[in-house]
DNA sequence: AGGGTCGCCGTAAACGTTCACGGGAGCCAC
DNA sequence: GTGGCTCCCGTGAACGTTTACGGCGACCCT
């Protein structure tokens, strides 16, 4: 059972020091060209792999991340922040350092939030691009340190963040569409509310949704788009005209967040039963009305999973500098009834009594909260 | 930013050596009864925790893990083999090395897998149990040398194994159960396949899936299951004669891998069109009667998933001797026409085109498989 | 009193990598 | 010939933990 080869097996082989093999491997200067490529050679050939301990040991390199994310109303945000707890310590190694800041949606808070991360000099950032647009001038911040972001749950194109990590919206808007013709029986007339076509995944949730009823149920007929700006009233509002102008409408699929005043313009409009409906995300409140039986199905975004992977993510890169995918995504669950009560066990109000449950075995709560 | 407390930070503020604090820390002998609680108390008022960059170097430990697993038809092992690899090579630090042996699903090579995992000194096994009772006798082997087994895909109760890492079998069954009745306007008959009521999970799928429909949709009616013992003529026999005896059944749900022969019996029956089915995992033959619309929708069983988390509770109990939970049980995703693409870019075949694309523009490969 | 054992503890060398420091060779200029 | 410079390379000390070894009492036995 050999053992991997070291700097010195490299070293001794050539008759040289493990200084000049290392700054040989890593293009440091001091080294000409002829030992360089001889080092690389016999590196090579002996199939040198770093010793990973060793380095972080030596290098004792404390990584700084900055994880800047809303505040919000529900626990989303919440789950994201503790995937990406849960990255960090699945790590083996205790070399990274996670500074939380929390904002509300609107206001300047999360310029503040980019302009504290930087003064604090953080090696990597995980954020989420609240407004796109404004993005791209806070990210010059960034660029200017050569600070590497990751976008999660949304994206900043063209902003030159290092990756986005966020839920395939093909896949879930696909998905959707599918759900809802089965449901209905291939037929009938079926809308969708998003937060603003002026938003890429939304955009492409809609699209993929429209397109996909298109072509596996071509019987079946998708209204316009409804845009609520993440407005809660308007989302009301919209939607009691809605129903009001199509009271023959069969199914609705509910992009954004906010699923609960389209629920209850459903209910003060009395449409609330013959109308099946596809939300997203899961909360209490949403968990109620499905368990009600008063909406179908709702599309799972795992923001844990999100939240873990935009940490490993930004991780690889700062410690092997490897250069990830431009996106990552991953697929959404569905949520119905019948497996309410296993995302529920999961989630922060019923995992938190869980992990507690489990710590009193002691067992590793860790993965309690895995999906 | 003050550093971590080390050893020394402790033996300095007792007056003592790190040979001692180490001892304490451990429970190793040779240490007095007042001088261990006395590091106790300084090292839980500092705060320490220990470097496990340092800690591995120093001892240099390479666990030997060995995987036991089936040589299976589909690609369901190749998957879970990979996610263990992908486990372990998340870890930042090498200090594991995995041992793959598999073995065809009958005759006593499980066994021979099982005794030479032991002749060749693993400090644990993951491992699939295609016998659970034979498998008892196995696990003596590994309880002589408290060799840790984590069994993955299905569970060897009473075994002495570790920990189980498995799909939610009751989240399975309701979903099949949520959705059948959904598309089925919550009436007519359905029926289900198994391999057999012995093996707890797919007794457990079954019983999901009948008390869920039962509770959800009362108006619908479920047959008594069909069991196939993991014999590709007897699930064909078998449905033929349910399909001849039972002209209006509705839904079917497949619980088993073995759904080819099914739909074939389907199709020579002439059932096909009229026949909502569900089916479960995911594979090449099955993709193309999703994509056919033969089926509704497929369980996927994320093997990958399955198998990184083996790993890392194993892992986990290794290095840290953290007791893991006696079960880790994980969502399964519906694979549906809507998102098939999406699963079958990430698939063996398909992700090892991806994967080779992603290594082009230099980027890592490893996250165009996560699932 | 000498020798043996046992319990407690200190010492120091490893593990493999990183990095600051310094030294020698060569070269040019004054 | 002295000084200064650059280019290449060796040296050695860290990083924090583990572990084999040895030492120093205290105690018991003959």
């Amino acid at each position: 059972m050999r053992r991997n080869a070291t700097l010195f097996d490299i070293a001794d082989a050539l008759g040289i020091s493990t200084g000049t093999v290392h700054r040989a491997l890593h293009n440091h200067p001091g080294v000409s060209a002829a030992t360089r490529s001889r080092v690389l050679q016999v590196s090579k050939s002996l199939g040198y792999r770093p010793n990973l301990a060793a380095r972080f040991l030596s290098q004792r390199k404390q990584f700084r991340i900055s994880v800047n994310t809303l505040s919000g109303t529900t626990s989303f945000w919440d789950e994201v922040r503790d995937g990406i707890n849960q990255g960090a310590r699945a790590l083996g190694v205790e070399n990274v350092e996670l500074d939380f800041r929390t904002y509300p949606l609107f206001g300047e808070a999360e310029e503040e939030a980019f302009q504290s991360a930087m003064k604090a000099d953080s090696n990597g950032i995980v954020a989420f691009p609240s407004q796109p647009k404004n993005f791209r001038s806070w990210m010059k911040l960034a660029a200017k340190s050569k600070t590497p972001v990751v976008c999660v749950s949304t994206d900043a194109p063209d902003s030159g963040r290092l990756s986005v990590v966020s839920i395939d919206t093909v896949a879930s808007g696909s998905l959707a569409a599918d759900l809802l013709g089965r449901f209905l029986g291939r037929k009938g007339k079926v809308a969708a509310t998003l937060s603003a076509l002026s938003i890429n995944e939304h955009a492409e949730k809609f699209q993929a949704f429209r397109s996909t009823l298109q072509s596996l149920h071509p019987e079946m007929q998708v209204l316009e788009p409804i845009e609520d700006h993440d407005a809660e009233s308007e989302a009301y509002d919209k939607c009691r005209a809605l129903f009001a102008a199509h009271p023959d409408l069969a199914g609705l699929y509910i992009t954004t967040e906010a699923s609960i005043p389209v629920i209850q313009a459903a209910r003060d409009s009395g449409v609330l039963g013959k109308l099946s409906m596809i939300t997203t995300d899961l909360f209490p409140k949403l968990a109620d009305e499905l368990r009600a039986g008063n909406i179908a199905a709702t599309i799972y975004q795992r923001p844990r999973t999100q939240g873990r992977l935009a940490f490993q993510v930004l991780y690889n890169y700062l410690a092997d500098g490897r250069a990830p995918q431009q996106q990552v995504t991953l697929v959404p669950h569905l949520v119905m009834r019948g497996n309410l009560d296993y995302f529920l066990a999961r989630h922060p109000m019923g995992a938190r009594a869980k992990a507690a449950a489990a710590a009193e075995n002691g067992e590793a709560a860790e993965f309690a909260t895995f999906d």
